[in-house]
This record gives structure tokens, sequence and C-alpha cells, in this order.
DNA sequence: GTGAAAGCGCTAACAA
DNA sequence: TTGTTAGCGCTTTCAC
């Protein structure tokens, strides 16, 4: 395996010359540059990133910790963060914590380890213990709806608000009345933000918000079917379910089948994400859509100026993203009461 | 951030018993030992995982690279995989390549930087890019259904046959003799392999071979789509339908939904994964499973050996990992033509 | 513009 | 059993 020396000894020049070749400092003359190159080429010389990082005290990795890979949403998410990172030179760690604490700080400190410039919390919740480790060390962070006061982390806000406007606004001019909301884990900050959004909009809408019609779920495909069935042995049942995420309108959307509840002509659902099987769920899912392409550059955004531009102090540290409904096919009017 | 000297003078000992103390080294006292680990804990000193590979020349880092993270078999796949490694010691470094050569003599490249003990190519066809560049510089690699005559390479072979055969017979004993399949791309040797596996089930079997029913797709959502839209245009039509995946099934499942057609009374579809969605179809998926948990574990061992204990002559090079029906609901007996 | 040399944090060979 | 020391492959002053 060749190394700088040998590529220097090649191209008649001093290992100085070839890193700053390979590193396209404008000191290197014309002439030189391309021997250097040439010279590279010729033994397939690969730069030893380990050494770099040595010595630069730059790894040009970046972690991405998420919630669960198994939701479709997060491999989006880090399919995207991978493109933008890779593009602009960085390669990626990843880590699913599946919202565990313990596991989540052992990602951390694995990252830390390996001297990441930047690490992607987007776990919605449960951050405190990285937050010790990677702020502690001057670790650039970027979190999902959680501000923290650190000249080293940023924040991405997601403004459910507008989604979930949209969607109570769509139920509302179909006829409903009677609408639920399917929530998320409460310890996820996502899950909470959602649901209170959720009875903004209800409110704003002049619709009865009904206690028992929200449900704390877990964001996965079995939950949905036990929050309807949670919904299903009640006196009362709204005409239209509003999920805090894809998954657990898929659930729903399985749990109403079995029933025999007709989507939509007995009851309307709507999800929260618009992960790809959206439009594959029978019928297809109308749901608010969450980016993952926005999602991710902007977190990459967040970090890559963190870690290449410390300390500038008109540096962003917000960053917004927003949703939007998409209708489909699961939503329509509410049969009218015989 | 605390080096490896600062541990030294805290504990008053030299670099090398914290060297070893950290390695485990059977070689440092009871008493020098615990001195160390209490210098560790105070400063809180992490080892630098960089200046650890530039010396002793193996990072613990394994490259995995799959062939699309947005089909829901890679995650789950990719999730065992980082469990196993972690467990181990190791990290992962995670691609996608979305099936083009190009991206995958990327990450290939982008693996050899960082210096990876191991990689595991996932991608079922276009291995050849990184074989050249991956075997010739001595990484360990593990291929899926494609061997390779190379010391440092391992493959795990995929018994689709024991499923494949299992589903036909399922669908034969249920009355159905007009079964079509929907390939993946031939470019997959996965895909090659499952639909060779579907004639000789159907040889088996006693049943016809309808060349006009084995048609190509791209193991995606809207492929399942497409290739149920050539089904139906045909004069005659098939009355069960075995996927090469289930992301085609899932795919079928909607077309036939829109069409009017009843999933299993009309027709029976039959898909090859079980990723966690095909519980959740609508019906929920009759599916050939293909254990990730087996898949990640045999990938990571093969490497691991490979790595930790290179040139044993009798180190097993060859894996197989097995395939078996599942049975849920979108398979029932041929509706009695009138 | 280019090169010589110091040293990033650690492991491993050798000495004691 | 413990310590001393020579690099691992590279970047980065500092001279020239």
């Amino acid at each position: 395996m060749p190394d700088i020396r040998a590529v220097a000894a090649l191209a008649k020049v001093s290992i100085a010359t070839v890193s700053r070749t390979i590193n396209s400092s404008p000191l290197v003359s014309e002439r030189l540059n391309k021997r250097v190159w040439q010279a590279i080429k010729q033994l397939n010389y690969l730069p030893n990133t380990h050494a770099r990082t040595l010595v630069s005290g730059r790894s040009r990795l970046l972690g991405i910790i998420v919630e669960n890979i198994t939701n479709p949403f997060f491999p989006e998410l880090i399919q995207s963060f991978e493109e933008v990172a890779v593009a602009r030179g960085y390669e990626i760690l990843v880590s699913s914590t599946n919202s565990d604490p313990a596991v989540l700080a052992a990602c951390a400190r694995r990252m830390l380890e390996r001297k990441v410039d930047g690490v992607a919390v987007m776990t919605f919740g449960e951050e405190e213990p990285v937050l010790d480790q990677l702020v502690h060390r001057g670790v650039p962070i970027v979190l999902a709806e959680f501000k923290l006061d650190d000249p080293k982390a940023s924040t991405i806000l997601l403004d459910y608000s507008t989604g979930i406007h949209e969607a109570v606004r769509h139920l509302a001019g179909l006829g409903h009345r009677a609408i639920a909301f399917l929530a998320g884990p409460h310890k996820l900050h996502s899950a909470i933000t959602r649901e209170n959004d959720f009875r903004a909009a209800m409110q704003l809408a002049g619709l009865p918000i009904q206690k028992k019609w929200i449900i704390e779920c877990d964001h996965m495909l079995k939950g949905g079917g036990d929050g309807y069935e949670q919904l299903r042995r009640q006196p009362t049942r709204p005409t239209a379910i509003i999920c805090s995420n894809d998954m657990t309108a898929i659930g729903v959307l399985r749990a109403a089948y079995m029933e025999g509840m007709r989507v939509p002509q007995d009851l309307s659902v709507i999800g929260l994400d618009d992960i790809s099987f959206a439009e594959y769920t029978l019928p297809p899912l109308t749901t608010i859509r969450l980016s993952r392409t926005d999602l991710a550059r902007a977190a990459f955004e967040a970090l890559r100026t963190q870690a290449e531009d410390p300390g500038n102090p008109k540096m962003q540290r917000e960053f917004l993203v927003s949703t939007r409904l998409v209708v489909r096919s699961s939503t329509a009017a509410p049969a009218v009461k015989p």
C-alpha cells in the first residue's frame, strides 16, 4: 500500500508538496501539481484518513443518531444526509437508539472516540445523555425540536403546526367534527409538539376536543392497531383519526380493515411524515408531509458551518423545516348517520 | 481533552502501562490496573481511535454496502449487523448504492480510505467494481450469492429454493395452476436466482410455466404495480402471483385493489423477504421469509474471522442462509370459474 | 513555491 | 511486570 513518501519519491518532490497537492493548496506550482497527480494515479495512492485526522484534528466524519432505523422515515433521512455529506467530502456514522437512553449514551461515546466533527441527534427526545457528553467536549451538535443554550448546539424547529392545521381544516371541510388523535410516545418532543398542535388546530377550527380520543401510542405499526382498539371500545366513536406518524396510521388502516370498517367511507385516516409507503397503503394515505431532504440538509448545514467556521458570531443557529398536507384517498366526508 | 500521557501522569505509570490496561493486556498487575482505570475515570479519558488505527493497522471499522436503504429489508439488515458488530467492539460504515455501479465504486474507495477491516457487499449484483479495488488491496469482503476465488473473500449463499418450493406447493395445494412470477431486475444475482428457483419449483410441482407470466420488475413499490399492469393486459390471467420481493408484492396489492380485484378471493399474492410491513399490508401478506438477522450474523462472522484470524486455512468461507414460507392472508383457493 | 522537520496519540518491540 | 522508545502516515510551521 503506497504512502505519501512513495508518491513524493516517484514525483521527485517532498512529502510536503504531495500533502499540499492532495489538499488542493494554491501554493503548488502548476508543474509540480501535475507531476504529483500523475504519481498518485500511477501508484493508486489513497491518503490515510486516520493519519490526516490525527494531525489535523478533523476527521470529516459526521454522526447521525436516529430514533429507529426500522421506521422508513429514518432511512430516507439517512440517505439524504449521506448524499449531501458525501458530496461535501464527509463520511457518516449511523446509529439507531430505539429510544433507549443507554444505547444513545453508548452511541455518543463511540462517536466521540471516532472524533466526529459533529453529530445530528434525530431522536426527538431523551437527548440529555448525549448532550452532556458531546457538548461538554465541544463537539458541534444539531438537535430536532430541542434548544440548547450552547454555542456549539443548533436546533431544527419543525413546524408541524402548518400541516396539522391543514389536516384539521381538511377534515372539518369534509364535515367531520369527531376527530381523534393517536399521539406518539410522550417521551418524544415531537410527539408532544404534534399533540399540542392538534389541540390548537381543533380549537382554532371550533371543533370539540375529546380527551378520551387523544391516545398515546408508540409510533409503530402495532401501536396504531392498539390505539384503534381503544377507540373502538368507546361508546361514541370518531369519524376521523389523525395519527402522529404514518406508521401509526398504517396500523390503524389494518385494524379498521380487520374490523370491517371501510376507509374512507366509514372512517377517515390521516398520517404524518409521508414515508414512501404512504402512497401504497390501501387506500393511499392522506398525510402530512415532513420533508426528509429538507431536514437532512438543515442538519448537515448546521454541523458543517459549526465545524468549518467555529466561533462565527453571526452563524445561523436555528433552522426551520415545514410541513404540509398531501391529500390522497384515506379521507372523505363522514357517512350521514341514519 | 486528556490523552494517554495525562492518564499515565495521574496514575503515576508509563504510557505503555496505560496502553496495556485499556487493551486489557494480562501483563498488568492488579494494583496498577486499578490505579490506571481510576485515572481514566477521573479524567474521562477516551482513547483516540485514529491514533490506535494508525499504529496498529486495524481500524475496527466494518463497511456494509447495501443495494437500497429505502427498501425496509436493508435497514433491518443494517440494524442487525450493527448490533452484532458493536457488541464485538466494531463500528460500521453504511452506504447505499441504489444499484449504481459508479456509486458502489465510490463507496468502496471511501471505505478503503477509512481503512475498514472488512466490507459486507449486500448489493446482490454489480459487484465487480468493488471487487477489483477491495480484493486487490487485501481487504476481507463478504458477498451475497457471488463466489470469488480469493482467499480474502467469503460468500453467503441464500437458499431461496426451500421457501420458493414451499410457496409453489402451497399455491398448488390450494388449487392454483396459473401462477405468475414478478421477477427482480436481472442485473441482480438474487433476482436471477429467485426466478430460476421459481421455474424449478413449478416444474417439480408439475405446473405449467408461462413465459409471458414471468415479468421483470424493479423490486420497488411502483414496479409491482407496473408488473401487475402487464399481467392485466393479457388475454388469460394468472390466479396467483409470486413476487421476487415484498416491495413488489405490496405494489401488486395496491394495483389489484385499484382495479377492484379482491385479494385473496380473486387473486393470491406471495412476497419474499418478510419485511416488517408484510404483516401490515391489506390483507396481511403471505411471504417467504429471509432472515435479516441470520444474514447479518453470517456477514459479520465472515468478516471478523477474516480480519482477526487471517490466513487460517480451515476458516469457513461459505455460509448458508435459508428461507421459509410464512402463510398469512393474501393466499386462498382460486375462485371456481363459472 | 518548495522542503526539512516536528509531532498528532497511540502501540509494540525491546530493555530492564 | 513495567518503562523507554521508535515510528504509524500525515499536516503544518518555519526556513530557504
